[in-house]
RNA sequence: GGAGAAAUGGCAGAGUGGUCGAAUGCGGCAGUCUUGAAAACUGUUGAGGGUCACACCUCCGGGGGUUCGAAUCCCUCUUUCUCCGCCA
């Protein structure tokens, strides 16, 4: 969520930027800000008037301890004026914030100057690639046929415990992911990353703080008896951790790493990428999480490049990486570089990581702020990124890593799975 | 799930319906003393809105109510604790 203050010093600027989200914000823009004005006018009058009747309830007070019943009584009578104009304010004053704050609701973050304008994922610009691209055996399968020659993964029976999307992982399947996920929680916290485990649940304060709500509410699992989301990804409980905070400069940065399941409904994109891994509505993830000084967040940003691109570095996995542009850009982000892993046997390209920046857009709405040295406050910058996706990272290395033998463990996996072939 | 108790500032902990944003202690910060540190002493120390800055307004778990006036009374929700039951 923008704040209104820099939405007033940056207007036109502000308008700019957004174009490259192809998000025309001059009319809310506009909105805001009269219904701001609004908002603290009629404040100042509500403010009045409570001084007003503050100070003769005072008054009354004092009339009566000395027993001046009549007097209090006189004064008693002008309260009552006073009372139905404040109630009436204090109305009126509400549904002034309620409405500004539905509006900034509905406005995204400011790209960052980087960004490149575009409307699809065809505009993403490509930054990196790197990893060689294997040589595979003639007659090479895809991830999904793999996991059933090996007897790996077992989608059908997913589909009979729960429906669609819900895999079975199985022996050297199942062992395999779970190697996975202890050797990226490893790999971060050796970065200086805390780990934590945290609720898969979550309220609906801790939705609206980091921004799936209410932009994309009919995407994650509501559980209405109470009340409650299947998180979506591991971001929002380990950054809602520090919803409502004040932190002090010390605090920062707080660096954490937590491995959750995710869970996504995925409505409406059914077709034909879909098959096997690469689309699930329960999959693994570690993720990573900053939260740092708004001058250091990019350097930041630069670093969970740098550590991701390690990770695919010791997995030996052709990758590249794409700055978001505009119209490709989550809600939220002011900056996005998504890696993708190459599917070699699917020809084509996974997101595996999304690594953002989020400046003050959640840190706004979820109210984290700091006292820096000179002890003024100011919000943090928040970031994240995942450190991997799990499900493709399992596609990728069953595709790029088969061989007529079976399918073959990168080395750095080998101490966490004790096995080095799946044959 | 049943019965009872509680929720106050970073923490601990007072608070009779009327200058209570709130005693006191600890902690934090600044200073005095000291070669330095500790101790001791002195001062200072919640958040949000608003203002150039004051003034002023709001906040004592959340929401609602009674009252001229609520941290204090009533209703409701949530959470925590104790006891019982159930249970990974």
């Amino acid at each position: 969520m923008l704040e209104v203050k820099h939405i007033r010093a940056h207007q036109s600027d502000f308008i700019e930027a957004l174009k490259k989200r192809n998000f025309e914000a001059e009319a809310v823009f506009e909105s805001i800000l009269k219904l701001d004005d609004k908002r603290k006018a009629t404040q100042k009058q509500l403010d009045e008037i409570l001084s007003e009747s503050n100070t003769l309830s005072k008054e009354i007070g004092m009339l009566f301890k000395s027993g001046e019943k009549e007097k209090a009584n006189e004064l008693k009578a002008k309260t009552a004026g006073l009372k139905e104009d404040s109630k009436r304010l204090g109305e009126e004053m509400s549904q002034a914030a309620a409405e500004l704050q539905a509006l900034l609701y509905q406005v995204p973050n400011i790209p960052h100057a980087s960004v490149p304008a575009g409307k699809t994922e065809e505009d993403n610009q490509e930054i990196l690639r790197e990893g060689e691209v294997p040589t595979l055996p003639k007659n090479a399968l895809p991830h999904w046929e793999l996991a059933k020659k090996y007897d790996l993964i077992d989608f059908e029976l997913g589909n009979k415990i729960t429906g669609a999307g819900f895999p079975v992982y199985k022996g050297k399947g199942a062992k395999l992911q779970r190697a996975l996920i202890s050797y990226f929680l490893d790999k971060n916290t050796q970065a200086g990353y805390q780990e934590v485990q945290v609720p898969l649940l979550v309220n609906e304060a801790s939705g609206y703080g980091t921004g799936q709500l209410p932009d994309k509410e009919g995407q994650m699992y509501h559980v209405g008896n109470d009340d409650l989301y299947l998180i979506p990804t591991a971001e929002v409980p380990i950054t809602n951790i520090y919803r409502d905070d004040l932190l002090t400069e010390k605090d920062l940065p707080i660096q954490l790493t937590g491995y959750t399941p995710c869970f996504r409904r995925e409505a409406g994109s059914y077709g034909a990428h879909v098959r096997g891994l690469n689309r699930l509505h329960q999959f693994d993830k570690v993720e990573l999480v900053n939260i740092v000084k708004p001058e250091d967040s990019y350097q930041v940003l630069d670093q969970m490049v740098k550590h991701v691109q390690g990770l695919l570095q010791e997995l030996e996995l052709p990758y590249r990486i794409l700055r978001l542009c505009g119209g490709d850009l989550g809600f939220t982000s002011a900056l996005t570089y998504d890696f993708e892993l190459f599917s070699t046997a699917q020809d084509r390209w996974l997101e595996i990581s999304s690594v953002s920046n989020f400046e003050t857009f959640q840190a706004n709405r979820l109210k984290i702020r700091y006292k820096d040295a000179q002890k003024k406050k100011a919000l943090v910058h928040t970031l994240n990124g995942s450190s991997l996706a799990l499900p493709r990272v399992l596609a990728g290395l069953l595709e790029n890593y088969q061989t007529e033998n079976g399918i073959l463990i990168p080395k750095v996996l080998q101490p966490y799975t004790g096995f080095d072939l799946i044959a």
